[in-house]
DNA sequence: TGCTGGTGGATTTTT
DNA sequence: TCCACCAGCA
């Protein structure tokens, strides 16, 4: 018996279609890391392909190592020759070594959100472009997008013309990028970009690779966006032995550029691609997926295909409506202890939301219950304060140009350089053109700098000093030596105490991820550099983090879930206006509500055993109070599949509730009114409110809609609206701004 | 130069 | 609710 004997049909099949492209539309629970693992190892075993000509590309670094680990245990050895990493790792590990033919330093730095906002801050003052009326936010995402879609700073300015606003961004585009390469640094899009361009512009690079790379591999494909396509093609280039996996009804990261015709179009793109699919699923128990396929069979313009499994039907899924999110948070707790008695473990349990701030009413309860728990995402480890203060010393110590960095830290801790000063080298290095650091090291060439000179002038020779001990000693002991001469710590003592401590704790936590990363290239024989741990901790992603042999409930994000699988999975929040979001609520393109009900086809189908779904009636969101109905989603799962719970049935709302139906209770309400009631019109027209409990008003933001309550709340008057498309609205009169209609 | 407090704006999802 | 920005003062 062979270890292709356990896999079904279209599997083996998939395993054994070696050459050429491939195409394989696994559903969710499908098996496709099986299939991939196993065509890796007949690939090696029966094939006799070099591990060292094998590429897999995953889209997590945690699933990177789980593929290896699974291809290891198959393979036995050469395993660890094999080319497995996400799309911007493998990119990174290119242009470490080439990308001097572009013009950039090999030791370039990555940028991450933060710093692309702070250099698009920059990049703004110095073009005179009004951030209140192009807002950093949208300016980089236009161009990430740009990006994605591999338009160069010129093109855009040539699709610009004739309309303002894109020129006013192609313009911030040229400058943005001429800023990141004075800086040596690359954005996370530029990763892609600039592999891209090197493949396309040195024949022997790409030819380098293309012979390196006979066999390729794409995990999540449908989440591919048009850069990463390219990239991809252009290895698969030569041999077109490209295999890739992916599930369209899995794609949610459109907004961030995936490019769903990838899946759609592959056919067309490698003509005589095999496309297998496979439709059974081993993950989940048959009234989990059926109800899956029941929400997901909303979309239109999928692929067709229908999932099906031999399991057994399973327990109902749970619905739960609550008053509050409060109770929200406390039933799923109390549910997961329970299971915990009978003898399940933490780690078993998943809760997943929409948003990263739903966490916190969780992280609360089970502080409180002294419930073992790992929020995955949120803010990211490296983007604390603390955190990229340090490595901005890293930073500037590795790569001189970087300007970002050196600003960052000059003043951090406290040496009395301030913002006048900063400027006055900052202007002197623009008129020179050359870089910040550089500026300050020919501190006489610059005008006014006059008492700060002193000041600036042993900063640059502590960060020489740096730089020598850098050469010498390991980088351990760097940041030691970085905490230590510049006070790090010691300044974070001296200030407030409350977070003080959690920061220390961080900084240490740092300490300890050098020293792992240390150990893991004394591992693969490999000499840790600055730039391999900047470039580490550059792209790790949260989830990367997560460790399953730890006992903890996992809390985390639908988008982050994807790709894992828990036996018993809570989706929490399921209301209107929060999933689907009121963004896409609000859309008036559809394909947007698509993707959000793609996000609950994922959520749903990460549940093995047991799937519970909940919302809350009432629920604070950025401080004031929301009234939610419950997901529309949540009424494309029938009736049949769903149990409600005996303690919680008479406060189940019927999804019969409509904006009619509410504005009917509220005129009986009226009519039967009491003192009280009475009481408060009359207070509401003193106060001169020209609508009363009943009429229809109008909101800037949210549209028309019906007063249904009015209550005397301080100095203000607190008013409720059911508004015609975006829900009830609680809000203070004399900010609302309500028009009687 | 640096701190403070007030104000206004904002949030979807992330390699 | 929380964060970033700004004005005003020490």
């Amino acid at each position: 018996m062979s270890i292709y004997d356990t896999l079904n049909e279209q599997q083996r099949e998939a395993v054994f279609h070696t050459d050429g492209p491939l195409l394989i539309l696994a559903g969710a629970g499908s098996g496709k890391t099986r299939v991939l693992t196993h065509r890796i190892a007949y690939l090696i075993e029966e094939k006799g392909v070099n591990p060292w000509n094998i590429l897999a590309i995953t889209f997590t670094n945690k699933a990177a190592g789980e593929m290896r680990e699974r291809v290891d245990n198959l393979v036995g050895f050469g395993s660890e020759s094999i080319w497995v990493s996400t799309f911007h790792s493998t990119c990174v590990r290119i242009l470490r070594r080439h990308i001097d033919r572009l013009g950039y330093d090999n030791n370039f730095t990555i940028y991450d959100a933060d710093d692309q906002k702070t250099l698009m801050k920059d990049v703004c003052r110095l073009i005179d472009i009004d951030t209140k009326v192009y807002k950093e936010r949208n300016l980089l995402s236009a161009i990430s997008s740009a990006k994605d879609e591999l338009i160069t700073p010129a093109e855009y300015e040539l699709n610009a013309a004739g309309d303002y606003g894109k020129q006013k961004i192609a313009k911030v585009y040229l400058e943005y990028e001429k800023q990141l390469r004075a800086n040596n640094a690359l954005d996370f899009d530029d990763l892609l970009v600039k592999t891209v361009q090197l493949l396309q512009t040195q024949p022997d690079v790409l030819e380098y690779y293309q012979e390196r790379f006979r066999y390729i591999m794409v995990d999540e494909y449908q989440d591919t966006n048009t850069v990463q396509f390219k990239f991809v093609s252009l290895l698969a280039g030569k041999y077109k032995n490209l295999c890739v996996v992916g599930d369209d009804d899995q794609s949610i990261y459109k907004f961030r550029g995936a490019n769903i015709k990838n899946i759609l179009n592959f056919e067309q793109e490698f003509h005589d691609a095999k496309v297998i699919k496979l439709e059974q699923n081993y993950r989940s128990t048959s009234n989990i997926l059926n109800a899956a396929n029941a929400v997901i069979s909303n979309n239109v313009g999928r692929k067709d295909k229908s999932l099906w499994t031999d399991n057994g039907e399973g327990e109902k899924i749970q619905f739960r409506q609550f008053d509050t999110a409060y109770d929200e948070a406390d039933f799923i707790a109390e549910d997961i202890r329970k299971h915990v008695k009978d003898g399940a473990a933490y780690n078993e349990h998943a809760i997943l939301y929409r948003t990263n701030a739903q966490s916190r009413l969780f992280e609360e309860r089970f502080v409180a219950g002294n419930i073992p728990y790992k929020i995955v995402g949120g803010i990211n480890f490296y983007a604390r304060r603390e955190i990229k203060d340090l490595l901005a010393y890293l930073k500037t110590i590795d790569n001189g140009k970087d300007d970002l960095a050196v600003r960052r830290i000059i003043n951090v801790p406290k040496r009395g350089i301030g913002l006048t000063t900063i400027n006055r080298v900052q202007e002197s290095a623009l008129e020179r053109e050359i870089g910040f650091y550089e500026a300050l090291q020919g501190l006489d060439l610059i005008p006014n700098i006059g008492r700060s000179a002193g000041k600036l002038d042993s900063f640059v020779a502590l960060m020489e000093y740096f730089k020598g001990f850098a050469a010498k000693e390991t980088l351990s002991d760097l940041m030691k030596e970085i905490i230590e001469k510049t006070g790090y710590v010691e300044n974070l003592e001296a200030e407030d105490k409350e977070d003080a401590q959690s920061r220390i704790e961080n900084i240490e936590e740092l300490q300890s991820k050098i020293a792992a990363y240390e150990e893991s290239c004394a591992d693969m024989d490999e000499k840790p550099t600055l730039s391999g741990f900047l470039e580490e901790v550059a792209l790790v992603a949260d989830i990367d983090s997560l460790d399953e042999e730890q006992d903890y409930v996992i809390l985390m994000t639908l988008h982050s879930a994807k790709g894992l699988e828990f036996p018993h999975v809570y989706l929490a929040g399921m209301e209107d206006g929060l999933f689907p979001s009121y963004m896409t609520i609000t859309s008036d393109d559809n394909e947007d509500l698509e993707e959000e009900r793609r996000l609950c086809y994922v959520g749903i189908t990460r549940a093995e055993k047991d799937l519970t779904v909940s919302c809350a009636r009432r629920r604070m969101i950025r401080g004031e109070t929301q009234y939610n109905k419950m997901s529309r989603f949540l009424k494309e799962i029938p009736t049949e599949l769903m149990e409600t719970g005996a303690a919680f049935e008479e406060e189940v709302e019927m999804p019969t509730q409509n904006a009619y139906f509410q504005a009917k209770q509220v005129f009986k309400q009226k009519a039967f009114s009491t003192g009280k009631t009475a009481k408060q019109f009359t207070v509401t027209k003193e106060k001169g409110l020209d609508y009363t409990i009943g009429d229809r008003v109008k909101h800037m933001k949210f549209g028309e809609g019906l007063v249904t309550d009015i209550t005397e709340g301080g100095r203000d008057y607190e008013v409720t609206v059911q508004f015609d498309t975006a829900g009830v609205k609680k809000m203070f009169a004399s900010f609302a701004r309500l028009q009687k209609v």
